[in-house]
DNA sequence: GTCTTTGCAAAACGTTTGCATGTGA
DNA sequence: TCACATGCAAACGTTTTGCAAAGAC
């Protein structure tokens, strides 16, 4: 995603805390990075902002376009959005164990989740172990290490109390 | 994947080094966890064993199909074997940089890979940062965690040196 | 006024499934 | 013999694209 106008500076430290992103911030957040405020991206970030879980693009276009509130919302403008979002690091884009992609609401600076494979709560966490790894794959393979992917899957404790 | 002959028991220690896995070795597993050796199968493994590199499913369906070295295979029996060689552990299914599976052909045991953004081109590691995180986020959080997801994406030496 | 964004519909994409036919053990 | 495996084609769910109309700045 390339544009020349405006900021372009990812979101940084300028924000509220992990959770209780208002609607307001994001807007702002968009606008900084020269994208317009328009009608339905509020009614997307209003969903997203709604998701303390996981949440696939279908479910996001699902909430939206079914919606009460308003006009409905076109699939693509849903993708795009989302897209956007990424982006400018109000989302993070994950891959759940079933392999499909999905969105948390929570990353601001580098974070991983762990996301229960019963319910799909996921849990942030900022404690990354890939750095001296990378330092040492750097090493031994000249390789120029730009990204990771790291998350873990586990069961939470009140699936684990629901389980039998 | 679950079957109820034979061995049932994962590739282990049983086999030769990492690559240079051989196409009546592919089989012998194969067969220790119940499979029959068929025709098409064995057209599979050799694609599968030709390859250094991640391919996708696609890219072998193309490969064995368009093949001149016999009947053209089904794409149905290309998923559902690379499935299988991914359940025996012959195969490791990764997630590529863009979100699409591939496959590698060289996991025995527990590996991640370091792939090249340019070329594809995959390094399988075992050192596993994970499981001291592992034991941090079980001890914080309660949940039994279960799996872990780790890839790492680079540029490998000679793409740094293609790429002006 | 201009350029972005939108909604719709259609297309593309990768993958899975149903089923009659073929084949290995 | 008979369960397993195959090929085909159709279905599937997700994501992307083309385009004319609407809207933000």
């Amino acid at each position: 995603m390339t544009r020349d106008t405006a900021t372009r500076r990812p979101f940084a430290g300028t924000s509220t805390g992990n959770h209780g992103l208002t609607r307001p911030e994001v807007e702002a957040v968009l606008q900084q990075f020269g994208y317009r405020a328009t009608g339905p991206r509020s009614t997307v970030i209003d969903a997203v902002i709604a998701h303390r879980r996981p949440f696939t693009a279908e479910q996001l276009v699902a909430e939206v376009s079914g919606s009460r509130t308003g006009p409905s919302i076109g699939r693509a403008t849903v993708y795009r959005t989302l897209e956007i979002l990424a982006a400018v690091d109000v989302l993070t884009r994950i891959i759940q164990p079933d392999g499909h992609p999905a969105y948390v609401c929570d990353s601001l600076g580098h974070r991983h989740h762990l996301v229960c494979s019963g319910c799909g709560t996921a849990v942030a966490f900022t404690k990354c172990p890939v750095d001296d790894l990378v330092r040492v794959l750097t090493k031994d393979t000249e390789f120029a290490i730009h990204d990771h992917l790291l998350e873990v899957f586990g069961v939470c404790p009140s699936c684990q109390a629901g389980a039998s």
